[in-house]
RNA sequence: GGGCGAGUGGCGGAAUGGUAUACGCUCACGACUUAAAAUCGUGUGCCGUAAGGCAUGUGGGUUCGACUCCCACCUCGCCCACCA
């Protein structure tokens, strides 16, 4: 009876589903079990042996559980929407719609053959729109809790895929999916905060049992670092002077105008500040020209209004048609159609139509102070800083409405500063210049005062266009020019110091500017060498007492200021960057303090872009109506205009495009659809425009394991009853190539849902395992390299179960696995010996019981089996297997038909379709995979006798059956009368003798 | 450059600080066969006829005893990469 595996295969793959062997009551269960694997992104080529051996691996885990006594539910779908299927579907030219239908049929059969325990019933598609219902529901969830929001940024574009990119896929300057060379585009798209939640998927890792590498990689990508904020103010070739207008009823005596005119005359500027005439009941024109025939204005003037002030600062500017340097303006006055403040005298002879353009042209450094004491005025502001493309500073007053006696707010926005991140502020004296991003807003608004602004700008340029890549493959060669006519003071040792633009400063991560220290940070020196600029390491360092004075940003006084005792100024770098003697918390913040800056913590770890403009996938459910933008209306603060689709809405359906080709220039296919983007505003009702980029697939992927409990629900997205049953996932098996993609998507989701009580739990999986990763002959799979692993052939030729189990028996599983053509004739051997055992079992007289040695090793086997599976070690696990049917093998007349059954049970996930074959064959009752897992008796694992090893110094020479229960003297003397050992000892007298119970003698000599 | 992991027979790999090389592949020989395949049996780390010696990337250390623990170095793989 040769074993054909083709048709029991098949047979039983039929009969589980027809008797629902692995579809669990989701409404009732005593003891759930969500047992899930990553569902596979399902390629053209079909399933991938990769997949299997995931696959397999985590059903062997689910089937034990199963067999445990849980209600396990192994759910399957397909991860079928993105821009790998819409890649593949351009490629053989057909529709991806059609196509995704020929794959799922065709993926759907190959996962059936593979004989994994799968609640096929629950099964889903991400391109389903049952499905994108609820992706798109999510994302207006997301929206309307402030964690979607647009945002114009320099991002990561794919010439090839046509599309921006989230950063997490880019791989070292290349696209994930083509492997095109990414560059930077500036575009406005669609954000994910997931930022908020840095600190908790940080701090959350603790509590997980998760592979530890995977949660290592997290914790590096979030990349929080502890460190400081400091300001350093700049100076230009001309001395800057300041004019200020004090606002409504206000005076030059009053509240924060004193202490700003004495903090900036200290730094040497000229301050004037008028008092405007009838402050009482001011006139536009009056206090217009007030100021214009008593100050003369100039490219060298900072113009500062409060309040009103602040308009009468525009209408001076605009009336004046002189380029200023720069423009503040801080809460100012609501144009009356904004205000919902009783009328104000001044409200009639004022007019609020402004000249934004020709503002815009005077002056390009524009700052709006907000208080964010005042949130009535916000909207206002946030408009008014639209119009006049000027830079929005939310901050805190000292006073409501920067009222109080000081105001570090307004007067460090009236410096001209940059402000930088460090983690190392103890180094602050050793910085000799300074480095913006070329993206910094600062080097655009500071224009007219940089002396070789040619230069520049042909510098930024060429820094844009060149890639990631190209960045790395020049080896580091770092880039930058100097901006002439700028200087900076470090605010440690007040000196000047040089400000540059370089491109090795990232504008994304924490201000866009440095300070640079070229004596201790590689980066820094290796530019500064180039460029011959100064190198000053900061040497011991000493702590002396100052009487109190007030830093740059007015923090309260301090008693300690630390000084650099000397510098030396050599070329060469003191050493790697470790600065001993003073790094410690303490003397950290204490220069901190000094310099006026702030402690605070950045994360490496950026927002996540989740526009594609591309074909395939959840149109995103947002609507943009112009009218309501034009009248500040909007859901959402600080974007006006835009619109959830609402719930009853949805889904909005991908249209079938005839040519669903990416059209490049930053728009989706479907922004060519007007049936599609025309809309009716859900607000106002007028004509509106559907956004029409669709959503990242990662989006699709970052909840799906929240919908499989709940596949027919159709008013809702997940159930709350199934989900408090069901959830989180008990165990979660997958690649570790999903480290800090996926699987912090989920977290993120999970948290956000949290927080919006829709779920009760805020981590979405509580262990996670890696699997390893599967090569063949040594080598990656690749095509190139013809050692590609077709899953369906080895299945054709030796039957799903010996596939599986040779994929287990490889390696490690979370180690990976070298898959060799030739060894999986070794389980076949296996599994047909199994297969002629059984019939021999069924076919001849068995006796009761099993012999003592058979007995023995079957409760041994168990015990190892069920450790091995709970800890994904089932090489070992198949090895005992294999042990221990060699065992029955050799010595049938004393295997018992209870003992071939525990094997079969053993065996059981491994090999489910033989297995079940045979237990009918022996007599079992009902599907094996039902049954309960065998028992270890601890008794009788404890043999009467072990093998005594005798050692001479340490090194094994003889051996000797031995009673359990010999004691330490016994074992001495014999071990001593032993022929051999006394051949070794040749008449020396052991030194000592170590014994080890149960194991050893070591006669030491 | 940083992080993580791994180096053990011809190969995949196994070993709570205590018999290194389990289990399997390969190979050799034998049985069965007209023959081959399949199957079964025996053997298979290296040197040596043997006794014995030498072997877990290299070099040191701790220990009665180290693949295992510690230090330094080398090699390979994976992930990240100008994150201040």
């Amino acid at each position: 009876m040769k074993y054909n595996f083709h048709d029991i295969e098949r047979k039983w793959q039929k009969e589980w589903q027809r008797r629902k062997v692995y579809e669990p009551d989701l409404k009732n269960s005593k003891r759930p079990f969500y047992n899930l694997m990553m569902f596979p992104y399902p390629s053209g080529e079909g399933l991938h042996v990769g997949n299997v051996y995931a696959f397999t691996g985590s059903d062997i885990y689910g089937r034990f559980k199963r067999m445990q006594g849980y209600d396990v539910f192994e759910p399957i779908g397909l991860d079928g929407f993105g821009i790998h299927s819409e890649n593949y579907a351009l490629k053989i030219g057909k529709h991806p719609m059609e196509q995704a239908k020929i794959t799922e049929k065709r993926f759907y059969e190959q996962l059936g053959a593979i004989g994994n325990g799968f609640a096929w019933d629950e099964r889903l598609e991400t391109y389903d729109p049952e499905y994108y219902k609820w992706t798109q529901w999510i994302f207006t969830r997301l929206f309307k809790r402030g964690l979607a929001y647009r945002k114009k940024q320099a991002v990561n574009w794919c010439p090839s895929c046509k599309t921006v990119l989230a950063d997490e896929q880019v791989i070292s300057g290349k696209c994930e999916r083509c492997g095109a060379v990414v560059v930077k585009k500036e575009l406005e798209q669609w954000f994910f905060r997931i930022t908020k939640y840095a600190d908790k998927l940080l701090r959350n890792l603790g509590k997980l049992d998760w592979s530890e590498r995977v949660k290592i990689a997290q914790r590096n990508w979030i990349g929080r670092s502890e460190g400081a904020e400091v300001d350093f103010e700049v100076k230009t070739t001309e001395k800057l002077n300041y004019l200020i207008l004090h606002g409504y009823t206000g005076s030059p005596q009053e509240n924060k105008y004193p202490w700003i005119k004495k903090e900036l005359e200290k730094r040497g500027y000229e301050v004037n500040i008028p008092k405007l005439p009838n402050t009482n009941d001011p006139s536009e024109q009056e206090q217009v020209n007030y100021v214009l025939e008593n100050f003369t204005l100039d490219e060298n003037t900072v113009l500062f209004g409060h309040s009103l002030g602040a308009i009468v600062a525009l209408k001076v500017l605009q009336k004046a048609n002189t380029p200023i340097a720069k423009l503040v303006l801080g809460a100012a006055a609501l144009d009356p159609k904004f205000s919902r403040d009783s009328k104000r005298p001044f409200w009639d002879s004022f007019n609020w139509n402004f000249n934004y353009k020709k503002i815009n042209d005077l002056v390009s450094d524009k700052v709006i102070i907000s208080d964010v004491r005042e949130p009535h005025r916000a909207s206002y502001l946030r408009y008014l800083s639209e119009k006049l493309s000027a830079r929005l500073a939310e901050e805190k007053s000292i006073k409501k409405h920067f009222t109080g006696s000081t105001e570090p707010a307004i007067l460090n926005n009236l410096i001209l500063s940059i402000r930088v991140f460090t983690t190392r502020p103890d180094t602050l004296f050793g910085a000799t210049y300074m480095v913006l991003a070329p993206e910094h807003p600062l080097v655009q608004s500071l224009r007219p005062r940089i002396k070789n602004w040619h230069e520049v700008q042909r510098y930024i340029k060429s820094a844009a266009g060149r890639s990631e890549e190209e960045r790395i493959a020049e080896g580091r060669v770092k880039t930058g020019i100097e901006l002439k006519g700028i200087r900076a003071v470090n605010p440690a040792t007040k000196k000047e110091i040089p400000v540059w633009v370089a491109d090795y400063v990232l504008s994304s991560y924490g201000t866009g500017a440095i300070m640079a220290v070229p004596a201790h940070d590689e980066r820094d020196f290796v530019f500064a060498k180039k460029y011959a600029l100064p190198i000053v390491p900061v040497i011991k360092p000493v702590i002396i007492r100052q009487p109190p004075g007030a830093g740059a940003r007015g923090m309260a006084a301090e008693e300690t200021v630390i000084q650099s005792e000397c510098w030396v100024g050599s070329g060469e770098m003191t050493n790697s960057g470790k600065f001993d003697g003073m790094d410690s918390e303490k003397a950290q913040w204490a220069i901190t303090k000094a310099v006026g800056g702030a402690r605070n913590v950045q994360y490496r770890l950026r927002d996540w872009l989740i526009s594609r403009q591309r074909y395939w996938g959840p149109p995103i459910p947002m609507i943009y109506c112009a009218s309501c933008a034009k009248a500040g209306k909007g859901e959402q603060k600080g974007m006006p205009g835009w619109y959830a689709v609402p719930e009853k809405d949805l889904p909005v359906k991908l249209p079938f495009l005839k040519d669903f080709r990416p059209r490049g220039k930053g728009k989706s296919p479907l922004a060519s659809v007007k049936s599609f983007y025309e809309v009716r505003c859900p607000s106002c009702g007028k004509k509106a425009r559907r956004e029409t980029d669709v959503s990242d697939t990662f989006l699709d992927s970052a909840w799906y394991f929240l919908r499989y409990a709940s596949v027919r629900d159709r008013r809702r997205a997940w159930d709350p009853a199934a989900t408090r049953a069901w959830l989180p996932v008990n165990m979660y098996i997958g690649g570790a190539e999903h480290s800090v993609l996926h699987l912090l998507y989920s977290r993120f989701m999970a948290m956000a849902f949290h927080d919006m009580k829709l779920l009760r739990f805020d981590e979405p999986f509580t262990h996670f395992r890696a699997h390893g990763l599967l090569i063949s002959e040594g080598a990656k799979m690749s095509k190139s390299k013809g050692n590609v692993v077709n899953p369906d052939e080895y299945i054709k030729k030796f039957g799903a179960d010996a596939l599986r189990m040779y994929l287990m028996f490889l390696a490690p599983f979370e180690q990976g696995g070298d898959f060799r053509d030739q060894g999986i004739l070794g389980i076949t051997r296996f599994l047909e010996r199994a297969w002629k055992f059984g019939h021999v079992v069924s076919a001849s007289p068995r006796p009761k019981d099993s012999g003592p040695e058979v007995f023995r090793l079957l409760n041994q086997t168990i015990k190892k089996v069920g450790e091995d599976i709970e800890a994904l070690r089932y090489n070992t696990a198949v090895s005992a297997l294999m042990i221990l049917l060699n065992k029955i093998e050799a010595d049938p007349q004393h295997t018992s038909l209870l003992t071939w059954n525990d094997f079969l049970k053993l065996l059981a996930p491994f090999a489910p379709h033989m297995s079940e074959e045979l237990w009918g064959i022996s007599g079992g009752r009902g599907s094996i995979h039902r049954a309960s897992w065998p028992k270890h008796d601890p008794k009788v694992l404890r043999e009467e006798t072990f093998t005594l090893v005798v050692q001479v110094n340490g090194k094994m020479r003889d051996a000797v059956e031995a009673s359990i229960g010999i004691g330490e003297k016994q074992a001495r003397e014999l071990a001593l009368g032993r022929e051999r050992v006394r051949t070794f000892l040749g008449g020396r007298t052991p030194k000592r003798i170590v014994y080890v119970p149960k194991r050893l003698v070591n006669i030491v000599v």
